[in-house]
DNA sequence: TATGAATGAGTGTTCATTCAT
DNA sequence: GATGAATGAACACTCATTCAT
């Protein structure tokens, strides 16, 4: 506390979960040393261990920081008083490109953790995709009420739209980036067929 | 010593893929070592080395070898002459249940993000999903030209078509098996708003 | 940040070698960080730094202490005035009893041997040996002096004496401690022994 | 077994283990880094690894080399013909020495061991040890019936025995060998205190 | 005097890859 | 072709020590 005035350990804290999600972001998790997200945040190697219990603990709080940021996104979507269809198709745009810019990250969900952590990390990080599915429900809950929307579950048609954002995100990588064949997968096309289905 | 008459180098290339294909479906890449999927295969380390360039070429190897399985769905489905909506049902149905056997190596494409990926390697991966996707895609345009279908750009919807088989997959490992809440996505109410959409 | 009335800086070395001996002797010398022995202490790590030049004049420090402790227990026995052999049974007994309960500490003694140890720091650790040996060596003396006792030098038995007792520190840890078979040497036996040897 | 004409992991190993009780007897056990006992082996650090569990394995297994080699002396000495008390002191004076050329060795016998190895590990050593004293007891219990010694229990006389040995290490490494007095324990003297006790 | 955040050298261990046989 | 011993780069993590406050 007596260290540097006005010293507050979360700002060193998000100093180094900022460059761990750049440096994460360009490679895989195995490729990216502790040392260099270090580096990149401009401490030593020890100091990232005072502020995260070990490399999987920093991962997964990367990963629960995006997600937060997501929930946010769709928090604010929801404070816009459009009907749940607008509101979707907004969300879904504004989701998109948050992960566009955050793919190699959103790519990185590992499934594996070291016993003594894995329940406790992998916990939180449930929670918090929980939390973003539950808000993006809500809203299509909303749209159920209104008539908008088929009385689907919607904690499952959420799920369903969340994974949308995720299918670009592969696409983009997969297909996109290596120039194959320039798949147009729009926003817009991705969102009518989630609304009104392929069938003619 | 003396070359067993009938011996055939593309037997023992297989069994290593075999192998490969069991243990890099049951944990991350890397933490499958060379030794044992060689082990597994009933070979030595080294001989992995002769049927493969390196370790990424294998696992290269066995994501074509498991598209080539997909493809071989499609085609196989593609025969069967039902009307193209019963044919995506039907599709979508089998490779999910293919996708849920090979959850983890299915997961492990995203790996495949990464840059410094040799090209050559990728290439033939990419252009395996190219193959797929057009065999997917020749279904939908049939659909389309019997009315059946939107007349959407077909390889699009194919991509689509094609995530949202992954979906299932992502949803499994990261919510389903963790228990959060079994979120009931069935393959039914998938294929029912890829067909109808949800708005009412 | 006031001077407390009183503070001594004695009481805070003593504070923070209490709980250096409470700590070492739960595992080795390596196994015990620093930042362990301060909290331990209610101290900061740094603070430690103030009153040791660093771990190993701690860990010096602490056997020195320790060694204090057997020589104050010498020294009773010394002022009680039964014949040397009675005054040896009883310094056996409970030097034994002294190590038994610090036998992690004892054991870490071993430790010291090497090579590039600190002059200064050591030099007071074997002077504090000598002082012990030398307590020990004046009952012997008198026990000589006395006729109880063979003249042998009474530094050398003395030593061999000291030695006796860690015989049944490193004999409880390495073979008591993982039952093997409970080896019997009773202080009794081994004072038998030292008394008038095995020979019929 | 094809890799070079008559190549033997067995001299391989050997080469390792004497590296390592070369270093390991120079200073303690985590002042030497694997990499150095690899090193002066003339092998790569992985190579130990080949032959060596870890490091608390190549440690006992050292411990354990050793041990085997004071059980020869003890085999050696028994098949001489001499009485046991003259069996004793051949024994005393031949680990003295041994024991002495590898003192930093015998004192760096640890408690410590990571779980799941600290069992397998520590049980074989333990049984070493445990041979070690039957070794030594049959000699004590022949001279028992041969009415030469008094006949106390052999094993506990054993373990004795076996103490002295290191008391003789104990004192060069503390006093000797930082020449605060030369304390002269001579072999004579201790097995002298050992037959005839130091009583008058 | 006291603090505790920061440092970074040090080390055990893994594993892809090579190559002599 | 097949082997598997050998290699050594790479990396996570610890902890004694320092020093600005």
């Amino acid at each position: 506390m007596a260290k540097i005035k006005g010293w507050n350990p979360e700002i060193k804290r998000q100093k180094i979960l900022d460059s761990a999600i750049k440096i994460l972001n360009q490679k895989e998790y195995y490729k990216c040393p502790i040392d260099e997200i270090a580096k990149n945040a401009g401490v030593a190697k020890g100091t990232v261990y005072l502020y995260f219990k070990n490399k999987e603990d920093l991962h997964l709080s990367v990963l629960i920081n995006l997600i937060d940021k997501v929930i946010d996104i769709a928090e604010n979507v929801k404070k816009n008083d459009s009907p749940a269809k607008r509101q979707l198709f907004l969300l879904l745009q504004r989701i998109f490109n948050f992960i566009d810019t955050y793919r190699h990250l959103f790519l990185s969900i590992r499934q594996e953790a070291k016993p003594p952590l894995k329940e406790k990390l992998h916990n939180q990080f449930r929670k918090k995709i929980g939390e973003l599915i539950k808000a993006i429900s809500i809203i299509i809950e909303k749209g159920i009420k209104d008539k908008e929307l088929k009385p689907y579950p919607s904690v499952a048609i959420a799920t369903v739209f969340l994974s949308l954002t995720s299918i670009i995100a592969h696409q983009k990588v997969e297909i996109g980036k290596h120039k194959i064949q320039q798949i147009d997968i729009s926003t817009e096309l991705l969102f009518k067929i989630f609304m009104e289905g392929i069938r003619r």
